[in-house]
DNA sequence: CCCCTCCTGACAGGGTATGGCAGCAGTCTC
DNA sequence: GAGACTGCTGCCATACCCTGTCAGGAGGGG
């Protein structure tokens, strides 16, 4: 039965794997995929035959489980739950302080107390043992001091994504000359220590990356941006995978 | 098997209950109950032997479920299991997801399947839907991709740090030359795409740091620390301030 | 039209879940 | 302090269920 180790991503590692375990496990992945997820797929995640698989599926629905099988496609977990999920496991613990500390160490003032205090929520949320296990987590990212010129254009650039709301930024470029434009943020890249915002410009009517530390200025305006930001985000993603092949995760 | 419909209460209807949505039952039966109950009480709910619904305990608590069961009283179900609601600002939000895609960048795999799970199940725990607003979030972190090396020492080193057990290592030095020892880790540190693991090595008797590119075996062992962690922890930072002032935190 | 995928049925083998019993160790009541 | 109640564990034989393999049907997608 051993499972060859090779095809087994993390979860199958272990054998000693019973039904019930696997059920939560199934649960968990359906949630953690957002695109339809094949039989296949999962049961070597489980590390079990695809027919113990369909078994599994349709015990989680008897059970109530709102899952979707269509064939051709695969699973989908419909919204609505059956049963809440169950509480953070270490793993998922030390994943998320981790995730905190590291944007809690970056130049978003706004973000990184905004994550200081989603942990607060989480341990507030968990158990006394599970309090002490946050605060004791042993993980750390580990930042040089001294890049931390904050950049509030970032705090500006996540409000106005959300609000879908033009930007009115001054920029500096490599010769150091200053030109003034609205744009349209898309996204924002954090690129080793750099962060780059991803904006539709209105001044050159395409997509120009914009890096934190040459802008001079910056403020909101209540323009709404011309097109959905979903829809750039799309078009912005295909205009990069056609330019680096294989980028595409 | 059939058993009888009289002392039946409810949920042990019928006969073809199997072992896994037993134990959801009984997990539900204890979730409605306050007071503490008896096994026999849910033995004979689920029309199973008290045998057999001790096992399904044991079985629970495994799982993790924080079950208290007290001779002379019964079970309580003390509250810990299942994710309860959480309500996160828009700033949260962001920060916890481009958090969680930080560590999924990250060699170590299972934290990294760890933080998908810590989003699907935050999303699922919340009373709106946040799975499109997490998938919506425009905020990433870029990794240069070929770093990928799996560093399966990591999630070996996390769950022997939570577990106080010595790691048997074995560390090639910067000639290339290895060692075998055994270290009790202490903290992980992620700097600039490399890991670093603090630890108590038994060998020289003191603090070393191990890169997990040079570690070329890895092996849990069932030796306890022979200090406790937090300790370790401790005199470990205060080495590194006394070495370098101003490096608190 | 073909491929992918869900889904069901049958079957055999091996692991394991189950029940009964006996005993120990705590807690509560009186 | 005694006795009743209850959680917990070990042992053992048997029945059962869980699993993988094989085969086939149905439906969606390209």
């Amino acid at each position: 039965m051993l499972q060859s180790v090779v095809t087994a991503g993390y979860a199958a590692i272990v054998a000693g794997m019973d039904k019930t375990e696997r059920l939560f496990a199934v649960m968990d992945a359906l949630r953690r995929h957002r695109r339809p997820v094949t039989a296949a797929v999962l049961a070597e995640e489980q590390g079990v035959s695809v027919r113990t698989l369909y078994r599994d599926v349709q015990t989680l629905i008897g059970l109530g489980a709102p899952i979707d099988g269509e064939a051709g496609v695969g699973y989908v977990l419909r919204p609505g739950f059956f049963l809440p999920p169950l509480m953070f496991s270490a793993d998922e613990l030390e994943a998320l302080v981790l995730g905190a500390r590291w944007v809690q160490s970056q130049p978003d003032a706004g973000l990184s107390t905004a994550a200081g205090n989603a942990l607060g929520k989480i341990a507030t949320a968990s158990p006394d043992d599970l309090k002490d296990r946050i605060a004791d987590t042993g993980i750390w990212p580990v930042m040089m001091r001294g890049d931390l010129d904050p950049a509030p254009v970032l705090g500006l650039a996540r409000d106005l994504m959300r609000r879908e709301r033009a930007l009115r930024l001054g920029y500096a470029d490599e010769k150091g000359e200053r030109t003034d434009r609205e744009v349209w943020p898309v996204q924002i890249a954090y690129y080793e220590g750099k962060q780059i915002i991803v904006a539709w410009c209105c001044l050159r009517g395409g997509f120009r990356n914009f890096r934190t530390d040459r802008v001079v200025a910056a403020e909101a305006t209540d323009q709404p941006y011309g097109r959905r930001r979903s829809d750039l985000s799309r078009e912005w993603r295909a205009l990069m995978a056609e330019k680096y092949p294989g980028w595409g995760r």
